[in-house]
DNA sequence: TTAATTAATAACTATGAGTTATCAAATAGA
DNA sequence: TCTATTTGATAACTCATAGTTATTAATTAA
């Protein structure tokens, strides 16, 4: 079989191409002159052209070698912009991170980590979806998601957990409701009234929280709808439908016939965390962490 | 002095990164295992960056690794026409056009453009492929195409659009049939008739007129089959199993037993485009478009 | 003519790609 | 649990070939 072509002859011709002169193309090149003759020779008999004209004294490019010239030029830039993009992908100054969150995680620490991560990863790209606790566990996991923004107590082995944000709960109600923030003082003010909460399905973890909060005041509340989405929940609260326990920070970011009363003197605390697999593989990942 | 790389390497990288498997990818490279894992190694360590995850049972590319493996099938695509080009140019020709097209564009405006370019331009090659619309702009965003005979309302970011030909649509059907080029005055007329229309994948513009047209005569067209050949299409309507809606041009260059019956007073055109890549390299493409 | 410059040719050397043989680890099956 | 099988890595070798030195042939300049 007869030989293949290298980027060692493409090296060897943009020298010669460039000097249009064997020795000094030779000298340049740290190797001698008929070594180099021998290399120019092989590669136009593998690519079946002739590339130089030798003419006497004078060495000059063919039409096929200008040619050639000019797109070896750009398929060099272009080798070495990948491969100095692969090293960085390997160092995670780039690459891609699969971000899970719950709705509530959209407010403030998601947008935080993006602008903080962007300014000095400019080149980290990010794809995100919003899903349950549940799903970006299973995610996590299957290593279909880098990092997941959920409100879970625990988190099954292999995954590793910190906690982000430490949030209280308010109490939502329409804005013509009777209570305001200065005639609220306890949750038991409304324990006779409809609640709509979030889907036990979506995070139990914050369901057990807000059956807690009641609990602790000594009632049960009675809920009557329950949403994957706050958007929806807000709706229902201004429609006069019930009143709803949400984690305060989601007072931001939405425009709604509802108002806020932060809930005073309770324990409970609506706990953010992220999570990621200990040994995920992609190096854009230990990047991240640094940041959280 | 360290190694250089070469495209040893590369070609190496590539099939184990598509076998995912050091033995398998050596029979395929016709090397020995060891002699591939050591160029491996090799490539690793000269570009710094870990590519492959070996599980002492399982290979798997790194996030890096995957990174590279897409860049460098471009790149060998590019190596590839570079030589081919160089080649031709060496042998006295301008280049070579890789052309797609849908099977409608065949009949009138490729044929045409091939003459007059070749009339103006005797030295420039030309290939032909066949191909559905996503197919091409795949081809025309990779480089494997310079141009793209395509029927789309839309393409991507970086691709050039340019409408070449706008035709009428015409009814087809069986010669026996009791519609005739006088009788015929409006689509509503074959409501009751099954249809035989070119797949939706094929070219979903196509596909959505068709049933505008119907739609707009109020029925809803009773589609029973699909395919991707104008021949085939033919054929069925021949045998009697339906009728078919095409564009009008394609009534030359068939012989076949079906009647052609332009469909009157109706907005809908079947408009071809050629696309282009904006920032393609070769340079034979610049000077194709001037005919267009 | 002679001297200088250039690329090609010839014969050699030595580097390293690719070889065979083998090992170690990880399944899968009994 | 024990064996057989599959897999990639290691080690030691060999041989093809990139690159070497020495030389020639051809051209140009003085």
């Amino acid at each position: 079989m007869s030989y293949q072509i290298e980027l060692r002859h493409f090296t060897y011709f943009m020298a010669v191409a460039e000097e249009l002169h064997f020795r000094k193309a030779a000298d340049r090149l740290f190797i001698s002159q008929p070594g180099l003759s021998r290399q120019i020779k092989q590669m136009e008999e593998i690519i079946g052209v002739v590339l130089f004209v030798r003419n006497k004294r004078k060495v000059t490019l063919t039409a096929a070698g200008v040619y050639l010239k000019k797109e070896l030029d750009y398929i060099f830039n272009h080798i070495d912009f990948t491969i100095r993009q692969t090293r960085l992908i390997d160092q995670g100054s780039n690459g891609e991170i699969r971000i899970g969150f719950l709705g509530s995680a959209m407010q403030t620490v998601i947008p935080e980590l993006l602008v903080m991560v962007n300014k000095e990863l400019p080149n980290i790209q990010f794809s995100l979806e919003e899903m349950s606790n549940h799903l970006q566990v299973e995610a996590v996991e299957k290593d279909q998601l880098d990092l997941g923004f959920v409100r879970l107590a625990r988190v099954p082995e292999g995954i590793q957990k910190k906690t982000v944000h430490t949030d209280s709960f308010s109490l939502v109600v329409p804005l013509e409701h009777r209570l305001t923030s200065k005639t609220f003082k306890s949750i038991a003010q409304v324990s006779e009234e409809h609640f709509i909460l979030f889907s036990s399905d979506y995070s139990s973890l914050y369901y057990d929280k807000i059956m807690s909060i009641c609990e602790d005041k000594g009632f049960t509340p009675k809920v009557t709808h329950k949403s994957v989405h706050a958007q929806t929940i807000f709706k229902l609260v201004e429609s006069g439908l019930g009143v709803a326990i949400v984690p305060t920070s989601l007072q931001q970011g939405f425009d709604l016939g509802v108002k806020f009363l932060e809930i005073p003197k309770i324990p409970q605390k609506a706990i953010l965390s992220v999570i990621w697999k200990k040994d995920n593989r992609n190096p854009a990942l230990q990047q991240i962490l640094k940041f959280l």
